[in-house]
RNA sequence: CGGGCUGUAGUAUACCGGUAGUACGCGUCCAUGGGGUGGAUGUAGACCGGGUUCGAUUCCCGGCAGCCCGACCA
């Protein structure tokens, strides 16, 4: 996992405040929520800025996105955000009217680049300075990157922004067979991932229009009322399928019978493909066999956006009061509240911030002097698991209370039990 | 890209053809201290450009920005 070279902090110290009213120009509950609770910033529409509680956050996405994709065998790298504009006309896919959303600008020098949308052309190059033998295979290669789309219309906060955050990985295989062994891990990899990153009950794969190499491709689509897509869910098989691709021919197919499937909203989580020699065959991937023969490379593609699963999460997670986030993902895993002017209370409060940290405890200390009921509501608003309170009530009883965000469900520990008590780390 | 709407203190919102009021925030003071606590006081504003008018924040035109519906969405 990844290592947080701060793993705690006084609120005191924070420079984001929080808000009382969402602004005026989000409608999305989930951009509504992050910029009142100071996660994001709204730079332009469909671009946010991660402020340092959002950016924690979604280091901890990445986090469990990058744990998975290791435990697969995938390897990370970086490709840059300029795009060489002679590469991408080999794929065909530079021309304005093919692809309609690039954001392209020129060199001083002269010439045409462009910045990113996805990264099929750039890797497929790379790998052709790599990859030359069967036993060079198979390969997977991903990255977290920034990638730039030029939408019409932005919408749904930071769920379809203009630049946004992406975790692209690549596959490269021997064959369909080996593909497709790839292809279901990866397949297994995001399930884990949803699951951990707590929408896993809400997130079906789905049957969605496929492209040139398969009927269909997969895509993880989660259950919301601010989903873009409907999907119809057959509950029991625990799978959907894509209006795009509904209808009585498919259906049968994919052995869906039609009377047990729900029409639903959806948010589209994750994607994955089969891109057969699209790619590999244009830009002169190949490899040699066993027996001598030149073969092209079979590429795969499976795509995450950690700052859409974000979205989604505040989407799916969120009650009136404000963010809730699961353990796994949440900025800090406790929210200590100080509460009142006593200087006990002060000092039993330091003192437990103390043991905490020194434990390796991810705790954001609120240690302002503000009302009770203001760090109650922020505390509400920021969504953090589990809310330790210590006041004058815990001097009388020597008892700290820990309350769940998410259940509201309070417990009282006694002041000099164990760590454990607070839950697990 | 087609259609619709909106731009007023830092934020959220009123009113008005005669240069703007409230709440929150922020500063100061007093009280308070387990659900955005109460009071006093201060601070700060009409997106840009042009037109109509004696006078425009208000009406008209253009620009820019933002939002919604649709289309689009490796």
């Amino acid at each position: 996992m990844v290592v947080y070279s701060v793993p705690h902090m006084r609120q005191s110290q924070l420079f984001t405040k929080t808000r009382r009213e969402a602004p005026s120009d989000e409608v999305a509950k989930n951009a509504q929520l992050l910029v009142r609770a100071g996660y994001i910033h709204k730079e332009m529409a469909g671009v946010y800025s991660y402020l340092p509680l959002g950016l924690r956050t979604l280091n901890k996405i990445v986090g469990v996105i990058r744990d998975e994709m290791d435990g697969i065998g995938g390897q990370e790298l970086v490709l840059t955000a300029l795009q060489d504009k002679e590469l991408w006309s080999r794929t065909d896919r530079w021309d304005d009217v093919k692809v309609d959303n690039w954001f392209k600008t020129s060199f001083k020098s002269g010439g045409e680049t462009g910045l990113g949308i996805t990264h099929e052309e750039p890797l497929t190059r790379i790998m052709t300075e790599h990859v030359s033998s069967y036993r060079d295979l198979p390969v997977l290669a991903y990255q977290f990157q920034n990638k730039f789309r030029n939408e019409l219309r932005a919408k749904s906060g930071i769920m379809r922004g203009k630049e946004f955050l992406m975790k692209d990985l690549y596959s490269f295989s021997r064959d369909d067979r080996e593909h497709a062994e790839i292809y279901a891990k990866v397949r297994d990899a995001y399930v884990r991932i949803f699951k951990r990153l707590g929408i896993g009950d809400q997130t079906y794969v789905t049957f969605a229009s496929g492209g040139i190499f398969s009927p269909f491709s997969e895509e993880f689509q989660t259950v919301s009322d601010a989903g873009e897509d409907t999907i119809y869910v057959d509950e029991e098989k625990g799978i959907a399928v894509n209006k795009e691709v509904y209808s009585d021919e498919n259906l049968s197919k994919l052995g869906l019978d039609k009377e047990k499937l729900v029409e639903k909203k959806a948010i589209e989580a994750g994607n994955i493909f089969n891109l057969g020699t699209r790619f590999s065959e244009p830009l002169g991937l190949s490899y040699t066999d066993e027996s001598g023969a030149k073969k092209p490379v079979i590429m795969g593609s499976y795509g995450i956006g950690p700052t859409r699963a974000m979205g989604i999460i505040v989407e799916t997670l969120a009650d009136d009061k404000g963010l809730v986030w699961p353990e796994a993902v949440a900025p800090f895993k406790f929210h200590l509240l100080s509460l009142g002017h006593d200087n006990e209370v002060s000092k039993l409060a330091d003192d437990l911030y103390e043991t905490l940290t020194t434990a390796g405890a991810e705790v954001l200390y609120d240690d302002r002097d503000a009302s009770p009921g203001q760090k109650f509501a922020e505390s509400d608003l920021l969504g953090i698991p589990r809310r330790i309170i210590v006041g004058k009530e815990t001097l009388a009883s020597g008892q700290y209370e820990i309350v769940e965000r998410s259940t509201g469900k309070t417990v009282k520990v006694a002041k000099d039990h164990p760590f454990v008590s607070f839950g697990s780390e």
